[in-house]
DNA sequence: ATTGCTGCAAAACGTTTGCACCTAT
DNA sequence: ATAGGTGCAAACGTTTTGCAGCAAT
């Protein structure tokens, strides 16, 4: 019961489809929030392995889903083919810069950006949905590259 | 012998790393550069083989790469785990929505993006390198949507 | 002659599915 | 009672790899 406001959201959530409301569910809500960063479903996974819960990978990859449809989590994609989450509950929007050497990911929001999809979209005649922004760039400062891996 | 000036940028790049020069990487240029839209690794592969080809799967992919490693292609995903290709010779830069029901691609080229990717890298602190700016949204026009799955 | 490339099949990887049992409604 | 969820393992689709033989340098 760490984030009882995001709890209501996914509860309200499965309330108006037809989900049930089951622990499993919210097992994997609370250590999804928890995860600092980007995390590809099998990383939480074994995660919550670890944490000796006994929540299966099908119920985790399934959960995630629904988290990224009601909006708790986004859904990313760095272009190496693993679906990443993360939080995005009292989060802004924003995008991603990748460094292709050491795997870095930074995080910006550039005001510029901001309307330009909904814009586009609606200009080339379709409703729009979402978007995804991705920069990959390189460390300009060695010292920091080739470090940490981090995701 | 079709694309002469792909051969010779193709064969500069391969002369350039420690590259061999073969008659199958070539057979794969050429039938990218034919390829009309975006295909993957393996759509290629399949094509090649109903015309006779024996160039093998692995050959396939390995070229491939090396055909987006001198942008002669360029490697597309669309947040659903297939790395895609499409032919950047002669092409100008653009970018894509992809509508969610029918998988339809748009192709659009906005002025206002086009030098965000570089000013932010540099203001993060980074090289630039490249950029994927997808947007995802559904076609407004029923009629023109769910009928095909093109990609 | 050397080193890299090829084709093949097998393995790897993240993800999805089928199914018998279970549980929220 | 029943529709939907769960865990497990097996299947999936795409991509990568190991290796023996082959070919470009």
């Amino acid at each position: 019961m760490k984030n009882k406001q995001a709890e209501d959201i996914f509860r309200n959530f499965l309330r108006a489809g037809k989900n049930r409301i089951t622990p499993e569910r919210f097992e994997v809500l609370e250590a999804a929030l928890e995860y600092e960063g980007h995390f590809g479903a099998d990383d939480l996974y074994i995660l919550m392995k670890n944490f000796k819960s006994r929540v299966s990978r099908a119920t985790v990859y399934k959960t995630l889903e629904l988290l990224a449809q009601c909006d708790l989590l986004s859904k990313r994609n760095f272009g190496d083919n693993i679906n990443r989450f993360e939080s995005s509950f009292k989060r802004q929007i924003h995008d991603h810069l990748i460094c292709v050497d050491c795997g870095k990911i930074i995080e910006f929001a550039d005001p510029r950006i901001k309307q330009l999809p909904e814009e586009i979209s609606e200009d080339l005649g379709f409703n729009f949905e979402s978007y995804s922004f991705n920069i990959f760039a390189r460390c300009k400062d060695p010292k920091k590259c080739k470090q940490s891996r981090e995701r």
